[in-house]
DNA sequence: TGATTTGTCGAGCGATTTATAAAGGTGAGT
DNA sequence: ACTCACCTTTATAAATCGCTCGACAAATCA
């Protein structure tokens, strides 16, 4: 491996910095000024690197989701053979997922809420990211739905809540930790939360009851 | 019914504003100038009214979780009597809670994602509102597992994803709109998403499988 | 009517923001 | 030793931030 070049490594100075306190204080909350200090460098080097702190954030961002999709691709793929087992495809994603929110935790939660703001660049990232995650989601349950292991639950609420349980730990990890005393930063909190995603996806392809079926009539209609 | 003094409107008029434009560009993202330009009032008068921005906010987060608790309070004591049946207690509380955020539409959606932020005011809320309803939420989910009627299901982890059920879609209601085209604020998605949550809660209230228990050991240790 | 409170406004202060231009420094390759 | 591309700093521009002050208008009360 090439030893990085001084300005690689203060580069990713900068970025541990930003991370940390965008995850804290929010994007519009922290000064390019407050990371170059925490980074110990120069205020005018976030500029030099970046194109200034939106081109900070882009880069952030995006390096996010391309490592998210990238990795549920895997994981989708991966699957691809084994066409009998729905859940295990399920399980390998959501195990898959968690540990890479894991690996970039506070990184994670700041996307995640970045993500729920209305502005220019999230509503790009959106099309060009999640659209894609939620047609290989879609794909798995609508398989599903097609070999009558789920019956009658609108498979658009199915995606939005298996979706969810993902990243819901990620993006309120304060909350949990606060409230409920869990670390969703640690093994034992992806060992438990797994095994509830897999209760979960259990009960899901197994229902076969009366939950009136509705797609949704006007839900394609856009 | 009193008319409204001069000053009480115009206060209004500056919440108005206030929450429209926090919900799109969040709290620091949005300037007091902004939001009196918005209001078509002085700048002066938010620090008037509110003792500064800051003041706003508390003003604007403590306004709606006041209201979020009182709302889970009434539906949890409503359906005290009726002991008999554990799920109408979750729909009822899952109905009203969701029309209460719809009614304060762009308000939830800010104090939510507000709330994932690493603040001294947000920890006081948490401590204040958020415990309390992990408390009424808990004791639902406690009573049904004492009855049998779930078994082996850690509690932390159900009333973590019913809450969540709960909040998500105005937490991400630009997500849901852009990418399923669904309208988290209208009449139709509530009734959809209350069935998507009788089932679940159907699903949940039955389950008497084989998922082992574990109330998560370390869970109470703090 | 005169006095008092309440509401509103424009002006501007002091601090902080991002961004950039210019200059100094460093180090690998020739 | 020299160059040149890359890295870093200093200095500063230009805009915006939250907030306060005193003057003025309007409503309320005596």
């Amino acid at each position: 491996m090439v030893q990085k070049s001084k300005g690689q490594q203060t580069k990713e100075e900068v970025i541990t910095s930003a991370v940390k306190l965008f995850n804290m204080n929010g994007y519009s909350g922290t000064s390019i000024r407050a990371i170059a200090k925490e980074a110990g460098v120069n205020i005018a080097l976030v500029s030099y690197y970046f194109g200034g702190k939106s081109g900070l954030l882009e880069h952030l961002m995006s390096t996010f989701l391309e490592g998210y999709i990238q990795t549920l691709e895997e994981a989708f793929q991966e699957t691809d053979l084994e066409k009998e087992k729905i859940s295990g495809r399920l399980m390998k994603i959501a195990d898959r997922l968690i540990a890479y929110q894991q690996d970039c935790f506070y990184l994670s939660r700041f996307v995640h809420r970045e993500m729920t703001l209305d502005t220019v660049l999230v509503r790009e990232l959106m099309a060009t990211y999640l659209m894609k995650e939620k047609y290989l989601l879609e794909k798995i349950f609508l398989e599903a739905a097609k070999r009558r292991q789920i019956r009658k639950i609108p498979v658009d609420l199915l995606v939005m809540q298996y979706r969810d349980m993902i990243i819901m730990p990620f993006l309120q990890p304060q909350y949990i930790r606060k409230v409920f005393f869990l670390q969703p930063n640690d093994g034992y909190f992806r060992r438990s939360y797994l095994k509830f995603i897999e209760h979960w996806v259990g009960q899901i392809l197994k229902s076969h009851d009366h939950y009136r079926v509705n797609v949704l009539p006007h839900a394609r209609a856009y």
